[in-house]
DNA sequence: TTGTAAGCGTTATCAC
DNA sequence: GTGATAACGCTTACAA
C-alpha cells in the first residue's frame, strides 16, 4: 500500500498538495491537480482513514448498544439507524449487550478511548451513574439526567389502544408488560407510558379495575405458559394491550389455552406494529411505532453531537395498525 | 482528556515507561510501575486507540455486510457474529446492503483504508472481479474463487426435506425458490444446493417430475399473492420444499388461497428454522441452519487471517426442525 | 500556489 | 530498568 509521502515523490510535489488535492483544500494549480490524480489512480491510492482519524481524533463511528438484534423490532430499528447514519458518513457498531451491564460498559468506553464518536444507548440498566454526561450519548425510550433521548410516543400508543378497545366493546381491560422498571430498577422508562395512557384514558372514560400485569424485566421474549400464569385467573377479561407484539402472542396463546377465542372473546392489542413476515396466523392489531422516523431523530441528534448546535429531545408518533385480534 | 505523556510528566518517568506499564511489556520496577498506575487511575486515563491503531494498522474491527437486519435469519446471524467476534477482541461494523453492490462496495473500500480490519461478506451481487483478494474477507453462503466461506450443509438440508416428504407420503413434488442466480448474476451460491439436494434425492428415490419454480432474486421477503401466481396452475402438488422459511410462509397463504388444507392437503417444509415469536398460527415445518455454529465458524477464520493459520472452508450441519405443515 | 515541518498519541528501538 | 527518539500516515499552519 503506498502512502502520501509515495505518491508525492511520484508525482514530483510536496505531501501537502498531495493532502489538498485529496481533500480539496486550499489552492492548487490545474495541471498540478491533474498530476497528482493521475498518479493516485496509477497507484490505487487510497488514504489511511486512521492517520486521519489520528488528527482529527474522530472516525465517524457511532456504536449502538442494543439488547439484541434479534428481536424484531430492534433488527428493523438497526436496519434503519444504518440507514440513516450512513448517509451523513456515519458508520455503525453494534453491540448487542443481552441486558448486560458489564457489555454495556466496554461498548461506552470506547468513547473514551475514541474507538467510536457517539453511543446510542438502548437499555433497560441502571447505568446512569458510569454515564459521563459530556460525551455524544444518546438513548431510545430511556431517560437519562442531561442525555438526550428519542422515544415513540408510548403514551399515545396507549391511548390508541384503549380507544380501539372501547369502540370494539370490550368492558373489563388488562394490560401486560414489564415495563415498570421503577420495582426493579430505578431506570426511568418511556416505555412504562403505553401502560400509563392506556390506564388513564380509560378511566378517564369511567373504566376503572384495570387488571395491571407486572412481571419482572426479562429478555423480550416470554412463552406462552408464563403468560398463561399470569391471566388464568382473570377469566372475565375482554380487552388486552400489551407492551410488545411478543407479549401480545403469547398472550393470545395463552387465551386459547384458556379455553377464549381471540377476538370474539377477547381482543388483544400488542405493540410494535405487528409486522412479521413469518406468521402463519391471524394478523395482530398492534400500535405502531415507526423505525424509520425513529432512526430518523437518532441521525439528527447524533450529527448535532458535533455541528454545536441545541440538542433536542424528540418524541416520534405512533399508529393505530389494524389486525384480526382486536 | 489526558495523554501518555501528560501521565509521564505527573509520574516523573519517561512516555516509554507508562507505555511499558499499560501493555505490560518489557521490565518496569515495581515501584515505578505502581507509581504510574496510580497517575493513571488518577486521572482517570485511557490510551487512545486511534493513535494505538496508528502504529499497529489494526484496529479490531470487522465488518459485516449483509443484506439487511430485518429478516429474522440474519438478525440471529448478526446476533451471535457479533457475539463470536466479540469473544476474540473484535468489534462489528454492521451494513445493511439491501443488496445494493455500491453499498457493498464501500464498506469493502474500508479494508483498504484501514477502516476495518476484516470483512464478513454476505451478498448475492457478481462482485468477485472487486474483490481483492490478498484482504482478510470471509464470505457467507456464497463461493468466491480464493476467498474463505463459510455455508450450511445446504445440500444435507434438501435431503432431509425430501425424506420427510417422502414418509409423510407425498408424491408430486416442487421446490421454489430465488436460488438458482446463475441465470441471473453469475455468482455461484452454496443456497441453490438446497433445491439440488431436493431433487437429487428424490430423483435417487424415483420421484421424477418435480416441478422446479425459480423467480427472480428478490429482496427476501415475498408476498402470497406472488407465490400464487407461480404455483396456481399445480393443483396436484402435495409436497413442498421451499428456499426460506419467509417463501415457505407465503406459499402456505398461496395454498390456502388455492383452497388447500396445509398439511392436509400439501405439505410444505422452509428453510432456516421456523423461529418465529410472532407466529400465531401452525409452527412452519423447517430445516433449521444454527447461527451460533455459523457464527463460531466465522470467527475462527477471522482470527485466523491474523493469526497466519491456514483457512479451511467450513460446512456447516443443518437440522429437521419438526412443526405443523409437513 | 506550493513545499516544509510541526503535530496527533501511541509503540518500539536504542542507548545509557 | 528507563528515558529519548524515531516511526506510523495524515492535516494544517507557515514560509517561501
Amino acid at each position: 500500500m503506498p502512502n502520501m509521502k509515495e505518491i508525492a515523490k511520484q508525482a514530483g510535489v510536496g505531501i501537502g498538495t498531495v493532502s489538498r488535492v485529496i481533500n480539496n483544500s486550499g489552492y492548487v494549480k490545474k495541471e498540478t491537480r491533474e498530476k497528482v490524480e493521475k498518479v493516485i489512480r496509477v497507484n490505487n491510492y487510497v488514504p489511511n482513514e486512521i492517520a486521519r482519524s489520528m488528527t482529527s481524533q474522530k472516525n465517524n463511528i457511532v456504536a449502538f448498544i442494543l439488547p439484541n438484534s434479534t428481536h424484531l423490532f430492534f433488527g428493523e430499528l438497526l436496519y434503519h439507524v444504518e440507514e440513516e447514519l450512513f448517509k451523513s458518513g456515519y458508520k455503525v457498531m453494534i453491540c448487542n449487550s443481552s441486558q448486560k451491564i458489564e457489555k454495556e460498559m466496554i461498548y461506552l468506553d470506547m468513547l473514551k478511548n475514541n474507538r467510536v464518536d457517539a453511543v446510542i444507548l438502548l437499555t433497560n440498566n441502571d447505568i446512569e451513574k458510569y454515564l459521563d454526561k459530556t460525551l455524544p450519548i444518546l438513548s431510545f425510550d430511556r431517560r437519562f439526567t442531561d442525555i438526550p433521548f428519542v422515544a415513540s410516543d408510548n403514551y399515545q400508543g396507549g391511548i390508541l389502544a384503549a380507544q380501539k378497545l372501547i369502540k370494539a366493546g370490550c368492558k373489563n381491560f388488562m394490560f401486560i408488560g414489564d415495563d415498570a422498571q421503577g420495582d426493579n430498577t430505578p431506570v426511568y422508562t418511556e416505555v412504562t407510558k403505553r401502560r400509563k395512557g392506556f390506564i388513564e384514558y380509560l378511566n378517564k372514560n369511567n373504566f376503572t379495575n384495570i387488571v395491571n400485569i407486572e412481571y419482572p424485566l426479562g429478555d423480550y421474549f416470554i412463552g406462552c405458559d408464563e403468560v398463561y400464569e399470569m391471566i388464568k385467573d382473570y377469566p372475565n377479561i375482554d380487552g388486552i394491550f400489551t407492551v410488545s407484539d411478543a407479549v401480545a402472542v403469547a398472550a393470545i396463546q395463552a387465551l386459547q389455552k384458556m379455553g377464549k377465542r381471540v377476538p370474539e372473546d377477547v381482543k388483544v392489542i400488542g405493540f410494535d406494529g405487528g409486522r412479521s413476515f413469518l406468521n402463519l396466523g391471524m394478523r395482530l392489531t398492534s400500535i405502531s411505532q415507526s423505525p424509520e422516523l425513529i432512526a430518523k431523530a437518532i441521525g439528527e441528534i447524533i450529527t448535532s453531537f458535533y455541528a454545536k448546535k441545541t440538542i433536542q429531545n424528540q418524541i416520534i408518533p405512533v399508529t393505530f395498525c389494524d389486525g384480526d385480534t382486536a
